[in-house]
DNA sequence: TCATGTGAAGCACTTCACAGCA
DNA sequence: TGCTGTGAAGTGCTTCACATGA
């Protein structure tokens, strides 16, 4: 399951390039991983190729999208309009994904009632209203570490069910509510300890 | 491995909260993995603790640093100042997690021979004399979409030896060269599928 | 006694190989 | 013939349970 949204990404842009059809060595081989495991992969949600033919591409980016829960783009609330809240408002891949952002809160008041990127930033008070009103289920959180967990824990308790964490601070959140963290870090350290690796073996 | 990362900043985070010594146990729940995992995991890079006791948090720091290498502070080039390439700059957690970005670079003008947040920004052309040098291994590419696969071949040939992509893009780069893909998009649609998930459950 | 380090068992994921359909 | 979908074999990862050492 984690691999579908690799494959969703490598759909869109076969799609983009005037691709109507794909066989799965195709696909597999754009995103390097074995034909075999792209087709079990897949056959855990049901049956969507012709056999002798390969996958329709329109057609399997939709049905990933349901899969996903994505066939409707999901409003996102972004907390903290910082550098790197900035950085969110204005990529499009996460529109692209199949989310918006649809909402902004922080504490500076050189933010709040602003219009950022088509985005409105709300005061931290504001936004339990704006969650009533709009019906949001995801926050972003790009807000410093310190008030990263008082944050999460006033989102949660207004009606936030999953939170997407970028401080380097693992939170705590009670079980029912989903947490993933986003860490540069851990990728850093990832590259470089691969990076020795390859080096010794040569 | 993969792990190792998480237990590196979960050991930091002990540190700064005056812990000097941590059991299997109490670090694993720390990081949601079993004690069995955590001594599995470690254990295949050595010996680290002591029985009857646990790990000394210091010593064990700086041992993962040195599995990951990261003893030395290790130097990474930015390349793109927009508003992600601005947010990296000024995130201490890279900093932390035993980096530094060391050069920059990008293609406007309005960028180019400044210093931001404590760090130069060169034009592309000047970057390979940069490359020569410092020796960056690292590069973070916070490029649009449709630069992003000339300017990692350029990249390559000049030295650089692993890329951390933020743009939604697959790279191609010949093997001998690390890629790692950072996706928030990716992140959403785990996120979004889980949630639906959980709440079918109920 | 208490907690680590580790073989062995258990489980999940990946690859293989082929039946079945266009 | 070509490619999908899938049981079966193979591989790797996780958990268990205990021997060892402080």
């Amino acid at each position: 399951m984690n691999r579908l949204p690799t494959y969703r990404r490598a759909l869109e842009n076969l799609l983009a390039s005037g691709r109507a059809v794909v066989s799965s060595h195709e696909l597999a081989a754009e995103v390097e991983v074995t034909p075999s495991q792209l087709r079990k992969d897949l056959s855990c949600f049901g049956t969507f190729g012709t056999a002798g033919v390969g996958y329709d591409v329109r057609d399997l980016v939709s049905r990933l999208d349901e899969i996903l829960g994505i066939c409707k783009k999901r409003p996102v609330l972004l907390v903290g309009v910082g550098n790197l809240g900035l950085a969110l408002l204005n990529r499009r891949p996460i529109q692209r994904s199949g989310f918006e952002i649809v909402a902004a809160c922080d504490t500076s008041p050189s933010k709040v009632g602003r219009v950022i990127a088509g985005v409105r930033c709300y005061s931290l008070e504001e936004t339990p209203a704006v969650l009533a009103a709009i019906k949001i289920s995801i926050a972003m959180l790009a807000v410093p570490p310190d008030t990263a967990q008082e944050t999460a824990d006033f989102l949660v308790k207004n009606g936030i069910r999953a939170l997407v964490n970028f401080s380097p601070l693992r939170l705590r959140v009670d079980k029912g509510v989903l947490l993933e963290q986003v860490d540069f870090g851990y990728t850093l350290q990832k590259v470089a300890y691969y990076l020795d690796a390859m080096e010794e073996q040569q």
